[in-house]
DNA sequence: TTAAGTGCAAATAGTTTGCCAGAGT
DNA sequence: ACTCTGGCAAACTATTTGCACTTAA
Protein backbone atom coordinates (compact mmCIF):
# COMPACT_ATOMS: atom_id res chain seq x y z
CA UNK A 1 0.00 0.00 0.00
CA UNK A 2 1.79 3.00 -1.60
CA UNK A 3 0.58 6.83 -0.62
CA UNK A 4 -1.96 8.27 -2.61
CA UNK A 5 -3.93 11.64 -2.23
CA UNK A 6 -7.33 10.36 -2.57
CA UNK A 7 -6.59 7.71 0.13
CA UNK A 8 -5.06 10.18 2.26
CA UNK A 9 -8.29 12.44 2.01
CA UNK A 10 -10.63 9.86 2.56
CA UNK A 11 -9.17 8.76 5.70
CA UNK A 12 -8.68 12.26 6.96
CA UNK A 13 -12.49 12.83 5.96
CA UNK A 14 -13.70 9.79 7.75
CA UNK A 15 -11.58 10.20 10.85
CA UNK A 16 -13.19 13.34 11.07
CA UNK A 17 -16.67 12.36 11.08
CA UNK A 18 -18.20 10.42 14.01
CA UNK A 19 -21.38 9.63 11.92
CA UNK A 20 -20.27 6.39 10.06
CA UNK A 21 -21.13 7.22 6.73
CA UNK A 22 -22.21 4.76 3.85
CA UNK A 23 -19.96 5.03 1.16
CA UNK A 24 -22.01 7.04 -0.83
CA UNK A 25 -22.00 10.32 1.76
CA UNK A 26 -18.68 9.83 2.26
CA UNK A 27 -18.11 10.18 -1.42
CA UNK A 28 -20.03 13.43 -1.58
CA UNK A 29 -17.59 14.36 1.44
CA UNK A 30 -14.59 14.12 -0.46
CA UNK A 31 -16.06 15.21 -3.42
CA UNK A 32 -15.39 19.08 -2.00
CA UNK A 33 -11.69 18.33 -1.42
CA UNK A 34 -11.35 16.45 -4.46
CA UNK A 35 -13.57 16.97 -6.87
CA UNK A 36 -12.67 14.92 -9.55
CA UNK A 37 -12.51 11.74 -7.71
CA UNK A 38 -14.99 8.66 -8.65
CA UNK A 39 -17.18 6.52 -6.67
CA UNK A 40 -15.40 3.56 -7.45
CA UNK A 41 -12.17 5.19 -5.89
CA UNK A 42 -13.45 6.06 -2.54
CA UNK A 43 -15.34 2.21 -2.66
CA UNK A 44 -11.85 0.65 -3.71
CA UNK A 45 -9.61 3.03 -1.03
CA UNK A 46 -12.56 1.96 1.61
CA UNK A 47 -11.77 -1.82 0.70
CA UNK A 48 -7.89 -1.55 1.07
CA UNK A 49 -8.23 0.78 4.22
CA UNK A 50 -10.71 -1.86 5.65
CA UNK A 51 -8.18 -5.30 4.67
CA UNK A 52 -5.51 -3.51 6.26
CA UNK A 53 -7.03 -2.37 9.58
CA UNK A 54 -7.19 1.50 9.03
CA UNK A 55 -10.88 1.73 8.86
CA UNK A 56 -13.89 -0.63 10.21
CA UNK A 57 -16.66 -1.62 7.94
CA UNK A 58 -19.71 -1.79 9.88
CA UNK A 59 -22.67 -3.83 8.61
CA UNK A 60 -26.11 -2.82 9.91
CA UNK A 61 -29.01 -2.15 8.75
CA UNK A 62 -29.35 -2.14 4.57
CA UNK A 63 -26.16 -0.57 3.88
CA UNK A 64 -22.58 -0.93 5.02
CA UNK A 65 -21.24 1.80 7.07
CA UNK A 66 -17.45 2.97 7.83
CA UNK A 67 -15.47 4.28 10.50
CA UNK A 68 -12.12 4.82 11.12
CA UNK A 69 -12.62 4.98 15.07
CA UNK A 70 -11.70 1.51 16.61
CA UNK A 71 -14.23 2.52 19.39
CA UNK A 72 -17.02 -0.10 20.10
CA UNK A 73 -19.77 0.87 17.92
CA UNK A 74 -23.22 -0.20 19.30
CA UNK A 75 -26.34 0.32 17.62
CA UNK A 76 -30.12 -0.57 18.10
CA UNK A 77 -31.93 -1.79 15.19
CA UNK A 78 -35.50 -1.67 15.05
CA UNK A 79 -37.08 -4.28 13.06
CA UNK A 80 -40.49 -2.11 12.28
CA UNK A 81 -39.04 1.01 11.31
CA UNK A 82 -36.08 -0.22 10.26
CA UNK A 83 -34.16 3.03 11.91
CA UNK A 84 -30.70 2.89 13.62
CA UNK A 85 -29.74 3.99 16.67
CA UNK A 86 -26.40 4.08 18.21
CA UNK A 87 -26.09 2.85 21.65
CA UNK A 88 -23.28 3.68 24.50
CA UNK A 89 -20.59 1.17 25.22
CA UNK A 90 -21.57 -0.75 28.22
CA UNK A 91 -19.94 -3.83 29.70
CA UNK A 92 -18.41 -4.97 26.52
CA UNK A 93 -18.37 -9.24 25.47
CA UNK A 94 -15.38 -10.83 25.72
CA UNK A 95 -15.03 -13.81 23.34
CA UNK A 96 -15.86 -16.90 25.34
CA UNK A 97 -13.85 -19.66 24.79
CA UNK A 98 -9.71 -18.72 24.20
CA UNK A 99 -9.19 -21.61 22.67
CA UNK A 100 -11.85 -21.27 19.75
CA UNK A 101 -9.83 -17.91 18.84
CA UNK A 102 -6.10 -19.27 19.56
CA UNK A 103 -4.09 -17.60 17.19
CA UNK A 104 -6.45 -15.22 16.00
CA UNK A 105 -5.64 -11.32 16.57
CA UNK A 106 -8.67 -9.43 18.11
CA UNK A 107 -8.65 -5.81 16.72
CA UNK A 108 -12.30 -4.82 17.31
CA UNK A 109 -16.15 -5.23 17.75
CA UNK A 110 -19.29 -3.88 17.55
CA UNK A 111 -22.77 -4.99 18.85
CA UNK A 112 -26.06 -4.85 17.18
CA UNK A 113 -29.13 -5.05 18.99
CA UNK A 114 -32.73 -5.39 17.94
CA UNK A 115 -35.97 -4.74 18.63
CA UNK A 116 -38.49 -2.40 18.81
CA UNK A 117 -38.03 1.23 19.57
CA UNK A 118 -39.68 3.55 21.83
CA UNK A 119 -42.30 4.80 18.86
CA UNK A 120 -42.78 1.02 17.52
CA UNK A 121 -43.13 -0.51 20.80
CA UNK A 122 -45.57 2.38 21.70
CA UNK A 123 -47.91 2.15 18.56
CA UNK A 124 -48.02 -1.68 18.96
CA UNK A 125 -48.43 -1.99 22.65
CA UNK B 1 -50.29 -11.89 9.22
CA UNK B 2 -52.18 -15.08 8.14
CA UNK B 3 -51.21 -18.99 7.79
CA UNK B 4 -49.46 -19.68 4.30
CA UNK B 5 -47.82 -23.15 3.48
CA UNK B 6 -44.45 -21.29 2.09
CA UNK B 7 -44.24 -19.39 5.09
CA UNK B 8 -44.67 -22.29 7.70
CA UNK B 9 -42.39 -24.39 5.66
CA UNK B 10 -39.51 -21.57 5.29
CA UNK B 11 -40.15 -20.87 9.11
CA UNK B 12 -39.26 -24.94 9.71
CA UNK B 13 -36.47 -25.11 8.15
CA UNK B 14 -35.03 -22.05 8.97
CA UNK B 15 -35.60 -23.49 12.94
CA UNK B 16 -33.86 -26.62 11.92
CA UNK B 17 -30.67 -24.98 10.30
CA UNK B 18 -27.52 -23.52 13.42
CA UNK B 19 -25.83 -22.26 9.97
CA UNK B 20 -27.64 -18.78 10.14
CA UNK B 21 -28.07 -19.37 6.21
CA UNK B 22 -28.39 -16.69 3.11
CA UNK B 23 -31.56 -16.14 1.37
CA UNK B 24 -30.76 -18.12 -1.54
CA UNK B 25 -29.03 -20.96 0.61
CA UNK B 26 -32.57 -21.43 2.44
CA UNK B 27 -34.26 -20.87 -1.00
CA UNK B 28 -32.48 -23.92 -1.97
CA UNK B 29 -33.57 -25.86 1.19
CA UNK B 30 -36.90 -25.29 1.23
CA UNK B 31 -37.06 -25.98 -2.75
CA UNK B 32 -36.60 -29.57 -1.55
CA UNK B 33 -40.20 -29.27 0.09
CA UNK B 34 -41.70 -26.83 -2.29
CA UNK B 35 -40.46 -27.19 -5.43
CA UNK B 36 -42.27 -24.46 -7.35
CA UNK B 37 -41.69 -21.96 -4.58
CA UNK B 38 -39.85 -18.62 -5.74
CA UNK B 39 -36.60 -16.93 -4.45
CA UNK B 40 -38.96 -13.66 -4.13
CA UNK B 41 -41.64 -15.27 -2.10
CA UNK B 42 -38.45 -16.54 0.69
CA UNK B 43 -37.02 -13.37 0.08
CA UNK B 44 -40.90 -11.57 1.05
CA UNK B 45 -41.57 -14.03 3.65
CA UNK B 46 -37.84 -13.24 5.66
CA UNK B 47 -39.18 -9.81 5.71
CA UNK B 48 -42.49 -10.50 6.71
CA UNK B 49 -41.20 -12.91 9.46
CA UNK B 50 -38.06 -10.55 10.51
CA UNK B 51 -40.56 -7.63 11.05
CA UNK B 52 -42.65 -9.82 13.24
CA UNK B 53 -40.31 -10.84 15.76
CA UNK B 54 -39.90 -14.67 13.82
CA UNK B 55 -37.20 -14.44 12.04
CA UNK B 56 -33.35 -12.65 12.58
CA UNK B 57 -31.27 -10.89 9.58
CA UNK B 58 -27.92 -10.69 10.62
CA UNK B 59 -25.51 -8.48 8.95
CA UNK B 60 -22.10 -9.78 8.92
CA UNK B 61 -20.20 -9.84 6.43
CA UNK B 62 -21.37 -9.00 2.67
CA UNK B 63 -24.48 -10.78 2.82
CA UNK B 64 -27.90 -11.27 4.58
CA UNK B 65 -28.30 -14.10 6.99
CA UNK B 66 -31.05 -15.49 8.58
CA UNK B 67 -31.76 -17.00 12.00
CA UNK B 68 -34.93 -18.60 13.95
CA UNK B 69 -32.74 -18.69 17.31
CA UNK B 70 -33.05 -15.62 19.69
CA UNK B 71 -29.97 -16.78 21.58
CA UNK B 72 -26.79 -14.57 20.80
CA UNK B 73 -24.93 -14.79 17.66
CA UNK B 74 -21.69 -13.87 17.63
CA UNK B 75 -18.90 -13.73 14.74
CA UNK B 76 -15.52 -13.38 14.21
CA UNK B 77 -14.72 -11.51 10.67
CA UNK B 78 -11.57 -11.43 9.17
CA UNK B 79 -10.62 -8.25 7.31
CA UNK B 80 -8.33 -10.10 5.24
CA UNK B 81 -9.42 -13.80 3.77
CA UNK B 82 -13.08 -12.10 4.64
CA UNK B 83 -14.02 -15.61 6.32
CA UNK B 84 -16.61 -15.40 9.45
CA UNK B 85 -16.77 -17.88 12.38
CA UNK B 86 -18.64 -18.65 14.99
CA UNK B 87 -17.84 -17.12 18.09
CA UNK B 88 -19.58 -18.83 21.54
CA UNK B 89 -21.03 -16.16 23.35
CA UNK B 90 -18.99 -15.15 26.50
CA UNK B 91 -19.95 -12.24 28.62
CA UNK B 92 -22.88 -10.34 26.65
CA UNK B 93 -22.87 -6.61 26.61
CA UNK B 94 -25.49 -4.85 28.19
CA UNK B 95 -27.15 -1.86 26.26
CA UNK B 96 -25.33 1.16 28.84
CA UNK B 97 -27.67 4.24 29.50
CA UNK B 98 -30.85 2.84 30.31
CA UNK B 99 -32.11 5.83 29.79
CA UNK B 100 -30.67 6.27 25.97
CA UNK B 101 -33.46 3.39 25.76
CA UNK B 102 -35.94 3.79 27.47
CA UNK B 103 -38.99 2.92 26.36
CA UNK B 104 -37.36 0.63 24.02
CA UNK B 105 -37.94 -3.18 23.42
CA UNK B 106 -35.06 -5.24 23.23
CA UNK B 107 -35.38 -8.49 21.71
CA UNK B 108 -32.09 -9.58 21.31
CA UNK B 109 -28.31 -8.93 19.89
CA UNK B 110 -25.53 -9.83 18.45
CA UNK B 111 -21.91 -9.00 18.13
CA UNK B 112 -19.41 -8.85 15.31
CA UNK B 113 -15.62 -9.46 16.31
CA UNK B 114 -12.97 -8.31 13.55
CA UNK B 115 -8.85 -8.53 13.24
CA UNK B 116 -6.90 -11.47 11.66
CA UNK B 117 -7.72 -14.79 11.90
CA UNK B 118 -5.33 -17.30 13.07
CA UNK B 119 -4.09 -17.98 9.23
CA UNK B 120 -3.90 -14.64 8.22
CA UNK B 121 -2.19 -13.70 11.38
CA UNK B 122 0.74 -16.14 10.92
CA UNK B 123 1.25 -14.94 7.52
CA UNK B 124 1.42 -11.52 8.05
CA UNK B 125 3.58 -11.74 11.54
C1' DT C 1 10.23 0.88 -14.85
C1' DT C 2 6.98 -1.53 -12.70
C1' DA C 3 3.22 -2.41 -10.02
C1' DA C 4 -0.32 0.13 -7.53
C1' DG C 5 -3.79 3.76 -8.04
C1' DT C 6 -7.46 6.39 -10.73
C1' DG C 7 -11.58 7.87 -13.58
C1' DC C 8 -15.05 6.40 -16.33
C1' DA C 9 -18.50 3.39 -17.85
C1' DA C 10 -20.40 -0.98 -17.68
C1' DA C 11 -21.25 -5.09 -15.12
C1' DT C 12 -22.47 -7.78 -11.02
C1' DA C 13 -25.61 -9.68 -7.81
C1' DG C 14 -28.33 -9.71 -3.76
C1' DT C 15 -32.75 -8.19 -3.02
C1' DT C 16 -37.12 -5.94 -4.17
C1' DT C 17 -41.25 -4.97 -6.80
C1' DG C 18 -45.25 -4.89 -10.41
C1' DC C 19 -48.67 -7.57 -11.93
C1' DC C 20 -52.20 -10.77 -11.96
C1' DA C 21 -53.80 -15.09 -10.35
C1' DG C 22 -54.76 -17.95 -6.19
C1' DA C 23 -55.77 -18.95 -1.33
C1' DG C 24 -57.03 -17.87 3.71
C1' DT C 25 -60.65 -15.96 6.93
C1' DA D 1 -66.05 -10.61 -0.74
C1' DC D 2 -61.71 -8.83 0.66
C1' DT D 3 -57.04 -8.78 0.95
C1' DC D 4 -52.98 -11.25 2.02
C1' DT D 5 -49.95 -14.24 -0.56
C1' DG D 6 -47.29 -16.49 -4.49
C1' DG D 7 -44.94 -17.10 -8.99
C1' DC D 8 -42.71 -14.98 -12.63
C1' DA D 9 -40.01 -11.61 -14.78
C1' DA D 10 -38.20 -7.22 -14.64
C1' DA D 11 -36.29 -3.54 -11.90
C1' DC D 12 -33.44 -1.59 -8.39
C1' DT D 13 -29.16 -0.18 -6.30
C1' DA D 14 -25.08 -0.58 -3.54
C1' DT D 15 -20.83 -2.14 -4.80
C1' DT D 16 -17.38 -4.05 -7.97
C1' DT D 17 -14.70 -4.52 -12.13
C1' DG D 18 -12.45 -3.91 -16.96
C1' DC D 19 -9.67 -0.91 -19.22
C1' DA D 20 -6.44 2.53 -20.48
C1' DC D 21 -3.92 6.11 -18.26
C1' DT D 22 -1.29 8.10 -14.40
C1' DT D 23 1.66 8.13 -10.39
C1' DA D 24 4.49 6.64 -6.50
C1' DA D 25 8.77 4.29 -5.14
Amino acid sequence: MRNSKAREIILEELKGLTTHPRGDELYDIVRQKLPRISLSTVYRNLNVMRQNGLALELHCGDYNRYDANIMPHNHFLCRRCERVWDVEAGSLPEPASAGALSGFRLEGQYTVFHGLCADCAASTG
